[in-house]
DNA sequence: TTCGATTTGTTCGTATGTATT
DNA sequence: TAATACATACGAACAAATCGA
């Protein structure tokens, strides 16, 4: 078909302006902005391929070849017969992607979060460049502790920028259901889609060690991440000790063949 | 069209028979053998996709989405006008995927390596559980020490199966050139396609300790990886110790989106 | 340098299968 | 059962990159 007759009209796409992108990068682009702007929001459906194919004035295999790029990225999940839908902070299942401490016997549990402390206070130099804001910037700062088989393996501490979290209290985020992932998403309308982590080993600071039951001086893990939201925006920083006597971090990458059974 | 059509013949897929899976599974299936098997070697390319359409029977859409997958995951690589090859260890781009040690600073480089010692010996049991042998299996075994920007940074213990390596020896590994899995892949048809690492924290063996420029005690990361081959075969187990003073461990899960800039 | 053959990349359309509601 | 939605498979046309004559 001829794409000019795609240039003109409402939603549909214009092939030969601006863009000189592929089709289905440019509705792939419209997806990520429709979720990153509320349109569709966590655990619900966009619409179905065809209705998408009509509107952007496309045929349904660029649909879906939009769609197979940001199921890939597990931003949408698709199921047969039902629809596509955004993926969501609530399941064990994403959380299986954004948890990577496993015991060292193999054996995977999710742990049980203790707050420790919830304070408003100013961007250091280290928070401000990691989360792209100006340095002193008002943020979050949230201490919890881990545990897994109800002892104390995790430290936490994480910073999140205020401007995106607004009337975010102590309460809020200690009377939470389910995952702080999900609370982003289903509170603050923040989803996130990406993390980025650097791990180095090294000596707790003493408060940290004494919550992790090490005595000082013993080798602990720490984590440091950044998570990403739809168009890449920083929305996280935070440091995770860890004490890795019996446990460790896992990283099994491109396992994309774990989709299949 | 009807998939009968495709049940006898030479190469053609049999859709109704043995397997219920759908034709691109299938034609997926045929061509990781035909890696596993060696039909096609290292930097080589495989037959044009129209090529493949009327050896396996099948329409270029189906051919095309099992190459899809088999890129995905970074096993095969597509060049417009030119074909599809089969990807391999020597060009910096795949070292980027099995090298995640990091300065701090955020520059990537590549180690240099030396050979610090090599052995055949006989599988210790953790050696036997992960890469699937036999207790007392014969490995090879061999430490490494590898720098960065001249300075020792990580000491590696390698054991693989003597099986699979036969005729290996000290000249052979320490006179390779490129990256040690370029070296399993050119001489011995092995090609090195996922790895799976555990990550901990410790203080490393005195002796290591030494080689790294540690104190004794001072905490180090360990890594413990075991590579895989296209059938998900085990065929190495990797012991990495990291001095982090300067370095770290850089996990960034899901960049699908690298591929593009 | 130009041209034509080859190969992958994109887009369209259609038909049918399978799962869900 | 019927309608809907995604999954698979086919075919065709053209674009874009590559390579050799």
């Amino acid at each position: 078909m001829d794409r000019a007759e795609n240039r003109f009209g409402g939603d549909t796409l214009a092939a030969g302006s601006a863009t000189l992108n592929p089709l289905y990068k440019e509705v792939k682009s419209r997806l990520t902005r429709g979720l990153a702007g509320g349109e569709w929001k966590a655990g619900e459906a966009i619409p179905s391929e065809s209705r998408l194919a009509e509107r952007f004035g496309v045929s349904i295999g660029t649909i879906r070849k939009a769609i197979d790029e940001l199921v890939a990225e597990r931003i949408l999940l698709r199921h047969q017969g039902r629809g596509t839908f955004v993926a969501t902070h609530t399941e064990d299942r994403t959380l299986f992607y954004f948890f990577h401490i496993v015991a060292k016997d193999g054996t995977r549990e999710l742990p049980v979060t203790e707050l420790l402390s919830f304070r408003k206070a100013r961007a250091d130099a280290l928070e401000a460049e990691r989360l792209a804001l100006q340095s002193g910037a008002p943020v979050f700062r949230v201490r919890n502790l881990l545990k897994l088989s109800g002892k104390p393996v995790i430290v936490d501490e994480i910073a999140v920028p205020a401007a995106l979290f607004t009337d975010l209290d102590r309460d809020v985020f200690g009377g939470r259901e389910g995952t702080i992932y999900g609370l982003y998403q289903a509170q603050y309308s923040i989803t996130v889609t990406r993390i980025s982590e650097r791990i180095s080993a090294g000596r707790a600071p003493a408060r940290i060690a004494a919550l992790l039951g090490l005595d000082t001086g013993t080798p602990a893990l720490a984590i440091r991440r950044v998570a990403y939201t739809y168009d890449d925006t920083p929305v996280e920083y935070r440091v995770s000790w860890v004490n890795t006597e019996h446990h460790e971090y896992l990283s099994d990458l491109w396992r994309t063949r774990g989709n299949e059974p």
